[in-house]
DNA sequence: CTCCATTGTAAATGCTCGTTCACATCGTAG
DNA sequence: CTACGATGTGAACGAGCATTTACAATGGAG
């Protein structure tokens, strides 16, 4: 047997962690099973080792970005209690998450991803919600301090703050990175900022 | 033979709507030629009378999504000279596209939908392009009226206005249609304009 | 009316891929 | 040290699907 043993732990997070890479290269149609095992040094059929079928290691990934958004959430609260220096570290650290995994989005706007998996759908949705809720927290905090306008709901504030990356990241890897999202960003975070900081 | 004969041009025209349809209720995974052939009432192997292979199947649902982007713009470029407007009723027009069509995110976002056809991701990238560059002419002609601000670039401005449809589309077919796109896209309709009318 | 190009059908082929199974090897508890 | 559970392997199966092929029906031009 050429392949070390590993712990069932650590080869979740390494198989998770693959289809992340592979999606990144090669959209969810590449990623057979045999691609991520051989991702990991493994043979096709030991992924059924450390999960049930494709599904738990589709589901495995999504858990994994989840956690990605949400400890970016917790770290620009740990870095800074301005509610603008929040939402614009925040943004940034949106952008390098999907420029280093450039899977992530393939993943989740793909909707290949959740056809014929309805629960998995709703949690994406549920955790999309959660985190557009800690951003509305933010920007919530920002009205009381008497930064940002009060005119708004902190829900759609929250949603526009989300548009400003989307189709920046979309056309960046679209463009095969030629497109410069961390200008576009920086271009657009100007405007968001003039459409909710009380003038 | 029970299926009457059509014209190819017809055929063709079905075949591309029929993978808007699918695409909508089973994204792409479940986007095989025998479903496409059926929904217009016929057996898999007819659709080779009409293309070649199922890329161009698809390369021709892609134009068809092209056409109709470019229908919208030439449409509230006839109803109206003024910039925000044309604009206020681009987004509304926007909206009800991918309302009706909730295939056509499914497909454009999709990443199978380019996997190893580079040449697509290439001409959807344009496609893209051409729309926000229309998007940014109407936004430099608001500025030279001087409805606009003028210290932002038209090309920025555009980006930000796909971030208003995007994210809010996204999680309205997330969320089964609970998610009210056309409310949300209203309210940071308000917050755009506070970010692009000339105080 | 009669060809024949056009449009359709059914059966068959070959490939990819998820999954199972029987067997080999590692590492650790006792 | 020894057994046994955990981890890995390769072969094989079966389903789904794009595509090819041989053949039938349609319908308009001459």
């Amino acid at each position: 047997m050429p392949t070390e043993k590993q712990q069932t732990q650590v080869r979740k997070e390494q198989i998770a962690q693959a289809v992340l890479s592979l999606a990144a290269s090669h959209g969810l149609r590449g990623l057979s099973m045999a691609a991520i095992a051989r991702r990991v040094g493994f043979g096709a059929t030991a992924v059924y080792r450390h999960f049930k079928n494709k599904d738990e290691v589709l589901d495995a990934a999504l858990a994994l970005v989840g956690s990605r958004l949400r400890a970016n959430v917790a770290a620009v609260c740990e870095e800074t209690d301005d509610a603008i220096d929040r939402l614009y570290r925040l943004l940034m650290r949106h952008i390098k998450l999907i420029r280093d995994n450039e899977g992530i989005p393939r993943i989740v706007f793909s909707e290949d991803f959740y056809s014929g998996q309805p629960q998995r759908r709703a949690r994406m949705y549920r955790g999309i919600e959660a985190y557009l809720g800690k951003v509305a927290a933010i920007i919530r905090q920002g009205q009381q301090a008497g930064q940002l306008d009060r005119d708004f709901e902190p829900g759609s504030g929250a949603l526009m703050f989300l548009g400003l990356v989307q189709p920046a990241a979309i056309l960046w890897h679209m463009s095969d990175g030629e497109f410069d999202v961390t200008r576009q960003a920086r271009e657009t975070w100007q405007l968001f900022l003039k459409a909710i900081r009380r003038n």
